[in-house]
DNA sequence: TCCTTTATCTGAACAATGTACAGATAATAG
DNA sequence: CTATTATCTGTACATTGTTCAGATAAAGGA
């Protein structure tokens, strides 16, 4: 339970992330266009210039909560990582298409997320490109590949940026999707039609 | 009585393409959140509410932008296609590339115009789905794919969803570029990927 | 030609927003 | 107990999207 205040204007206590939870709601609802600073401080219960004091403006509470959402989403994705068991050619397999399955699934149940963390409001956060190597997400993706080689299912001679061909038509066929241009659907369509042509039977 | 009536205010003459065009030109330099329609019926020289014959909103006008940028992609596309003649294998396969690279280039160029046709502004022209089958650069694409298989650079029964799947690669590797998370070289890598796996040598 | 109708645009107004800034208030340190 | 510092308020300003009554010009009919 959170501590009884007695005064609740004056020194909120953790106003910062009061304002990131907030937000996060807000953006979660209705998207970022209408999230409103002062709709958040009157929800919290400050003034509407309270949170000068940790964000410079709009755009960076934004830009931190789309930093946060990548971290959401590696969450989700380890989460569902962990329920598969084994190391066999069949479970690596499996955590394969899971890091895909969680990557789009998440993107469809939260796409004004998902609209915030590759729009250009986070694009101003420079910290962003310096984080690809060590993103948990990037990570966890790129060592499900090299088990794939490992069992066998991935010859290491074709190992050459798959990391980055996994992400682009992942990516590629959540935003689409996303953004109305094709239908849910078609999300296993993308990746039967890699199969096929990879020669893979399900 | 105010204004004097010696320049022709009233009556613009072309108000609703006037309105697009110069919308055109602040997306185009600083994007879609910096569009103002007061700067807009400004620079025009008009009053603020005159958009409003032409469009309920200012979401309307964005629409209706990105709608035209879809067949400025598409005009660019196939300008550069038309410079690639003939119809044997090597000239199909230029095709093919073209269409992506063109995809890509022109996304780099225009960051905000992709960012406007991919948003959630453009969503709510329901008018999109259903143009889908329709829309130009979607018809290359496929014509293109067809070419393929009947040039045998593509066996016919590979040419399953083949189109959804470029477009997922080309697609998701040019927002993922846009978005700042990965870098522009990586484009190349990633079809260099693609056709490695295929076992296509260049 | 004059009159009526219709399309087009103006002007004023309103509520909401992001943001700046001076000062008030509470926590903290000495 | 006092001085300092971090935190928040209150006010203010410019700008925005949007509404609406009415002005103005164009078009059409007699």
């Amino acid at each position: 339970m959170t501590t009884a205040k007695i005064r609740p204007n004056y020194h909120h206590g953790d106003l910062e992330s009061a304002l990131l939870i907030t937000a996060r709601k807000f953006v979660k609802k209705n998207g970022v266009e209408s999230l409103s600073l002062r709709q958040i401080a009157h929800e919290i219960g400050v003034s509407p210039s309270a949170a000068y004091h940790y964000y410079p403006d709009r755009n960076s509470l934004l830009a931190a909560l789309g930093f946060s959402l990548f971290e959401e989403l590696a969450d989700y994705q380890e989460r569902e990582l962990a329920k598969i068991s084994g190391s066999g050619s069949k479970s690596v397999r499996d955590r394969y298409r899971t890091l895909g399955r969680t990557y789009f699934e998440w993107a469809i149940r939260e796409p004004h997320f998902f609209n915030l963390m590759f729009s250009d409001i986070c694009l101003l956060d420079k910290t962003f490109e310096k984080k690809l190597e060590d993103s948990r997400a990037y990570v966890n993706l790129n060592r499900c590949l090299d088990e794939l080689v490992s069992v066998g299912l991935l010859d290491k001679k074709f190992r050459v940026n798959t990391e980055l061909l996994s992400w682009a038509i992942v990516h590629g066929a959540t935003s689409l999707i996303v953004s109305g241009h094709l239908q849910p659907e078609d999300y296993e369509k993308i990746l039967d039609s890699l199969d096929l042509l990879l020669g893979i039977r399900k």
